[in-house]
DNA sequence: TGCAAGTTCTTTTAGTGTAATCATAGTGGA
DNA sequence: TCCACTATGATTACACTAAAAGAACTTGCA
């Protein structure tokens, strides 16, 4: 940890001669550069980023504030953050909301004061329930750069990554219609969260588009559940089913380790959807159809997003609907 | 974002009268300090958190090195450090070595310049195979602060936080025997780490010490491999068992989801226990029986050893075993 | 030869936001 | 009048960069 003026006294040049070396100014004599450079090496100097910050006025740092870590999903775009951001020379500085908008608010509040340059953010629950944004406008207010994901507002402008809730049900729904299915299951943990509502609302339209009535008896709520075994296993004992989909990313393993057990001789011909990922799916057995959202992709564009803001490179405002895949066993 | 400067600017005083009145310095008169203070609370001035880090060489950050985001266990301990850092007004700066040595070191080295005052890491694997260590020692050089958790070294000296893993598989897999069960399967999927390895040791320790032959045709190893669920089921085909432990903390699923398919009318009788958590351990049905570890205690234990130190609360070197709890369904 | 102009290298200065130390002006009492 | 005290202001340092200034030297031309 080496500063320029202890460098400079070693080499008995100024500060600023050294400053310029090792920027390879073209006014510093090659001899001198060259000197410069090797006790740089010797001594292992590298500027110190906290300086930098300071006299640019940018942290190189990103502030990212989702609701949950422990959550799949977050992960993965935290994850995809992390590694887009670093691959950027960005770090990235984590806080969790718990879905409080006291706590997102200060967590705001904390690093807008020079810690970070811009954010990147997924509305706690009680934020988007309340309709409350005076602290995500802060932001703005305070020059810094903004992308929400997933979790946003209309009544903000910025930068957004999103998903189509409601069309990704639809179709996954539609693909098990296609193959002949017609009692479809609905299953869902998420129901107090707007995009579980969402989720639901493309389940019932796909069965509606496809002239099957919806039936709320076939819409399992587990929802914040003590007993959701027992939920389901008198689910499948009062209805005869043939595929099920699920709103969220658990449910649809328990379900179908549930219909295994209960059913046997039919488990492998329900077919289950939910949202997940390959390797998730593969522990339910047999493996589970997932909808796949690319949430490192959101995380990866929502950083990419934010860095071209930070960077100059984009101007305008862009709302960017993320694409997902459906995946089904074969 | 105003600054001392321009509050000082506008009230027609000195920076240094401002910064000694928001301190409450004794020697500013009490019309000027509720003066000041007003302006400040109305302009919402907060002393710029970079200043303060160049001016106090004291950046208020952890830095946290982690193997993997997705891993449920690193997920839960970076959530407990999260939470302990932020309740003791530290910030938190995530990197994910994806267990490579080169990106462990690098973000250790980005970090390390003025950006942190410590570390937090959980060693890549590929630190550990090589056992080399010189990137780790650097930080120590460079006068920071270092916790190691899970994955640690005796090479180092430093705060840590470690499980037991030989006792934890060994204690579990006592309770299975000790409720009448001896053929006990062992499921791995992380036979290339040395905690997996471990893991094994207390697994067969636990027969041997109840004089249960070892059998490595129980032993199932899951690695890597492309087809599981066949591996599984070949080995339910031609082991019949009485319980299965699982070395990590997803496999235990699996095998619960496939025994219940194959094998339903006795599928209740074969206990299951895997790491986990409560909610996990509900994704599987019955319900299956969980070693936890704690993570995120682990967390909140790693974060609170470091900001002692960073305090100067605590001078030696603390080992901290982390005990462990065995949930199994009655 | 002498000196201005230009070239090359290096140092000084300024500035980022803050807090601690040091300095100064003004007031009142002895 | 002078000291002590109060209230305030100026300075410095943290580590760094960029712009401007300065010094030393060479070149070119009368």
């Amino acid at each position: 940890m080496i500063t320029l003026k202890e460098l400079a006294k070693q080499l008995n040049v100024s500060v600023s001669t050294v400053s310029k070396a090792l920027h390879d100014a073209k006014d510093i004599g090659p001899d001198t550069k060259k000197r410069i450079k090797e006790a740089a090496e010797l001594y292992n100097y590298k500027p110190n980023r906290t300086a930098l910050a300071l006299k640019a006025n940018k942290t190189q740092t990103i502030g990212v504030i989702i609701p949950d870590v422990l959550n799949q999903f977050f992960a993965k775009v935290l994850h995809g953050i992390e590694e887009y951001a670093t691959t950027h020379n960005y770090d990235t500085i984590v806080c969790v909301s718990h879905d409080q908008m006291g706590k997102e608010a200060k967590s705001v509040d904390l690093l807008t004061q020079g810690r970070v340059d811009g954010f990147i953010i997924s509305l706690a629950l009680e934020t988007l329930l309340n309709q409350e944004f005076s602290h995500i406008e802060s932001i703005q207010k305070n020059k810094k750069k903004l992308v929400l994901f997933d979790r946003t507002t209309e009544k903000v402008n910025c930068d957004k990554v999103i998903i189509n809730d409601e069309k990704s049900i639809f179709d996954a729904t539609k693909v098990l219609i296609d193959s002949g299915n017609r009692k479809i299951a609905f299953v869902s943990n998420i129901e107090d969260l707007g995009i579980g509502q969402m989720r639901k609302e493309g389940y019932r339209n796909a069965l509606k588009a496809n002239n099957i009535e919806v039936n709320n008896q076939l819409e399992v709520d587990l929802t914040n559940k003590e007993n959701p075994h027992e939920i389901i296993i008198n689910f499948l004992k009062a209805n005869k089913i043939d595929a099920v989909i699920s709103a969220d990313n658990t449910s649809g393993l328990m379900f179908q380790s549930i219909v295994n057990k209960e059913m046997p001789k039919v488990s492998s011909k329900i077919t289950i959807i939910g949202f997940s990922d390959e390797k998730t799916a593969q522990l339910s057995y047999p493996p589970m159809g997932y909808i796949d959202q690319n949430a490192m992709k959101i995380g990866e564009k929502s950083a990419e997003l934010l860095i071209n803001k930070l960077e100059s490179k984009t101007k305008t405002d862009i709302r960017f609907e993320m694409p997902f895949n459906i995946n089904i066993r074969s």
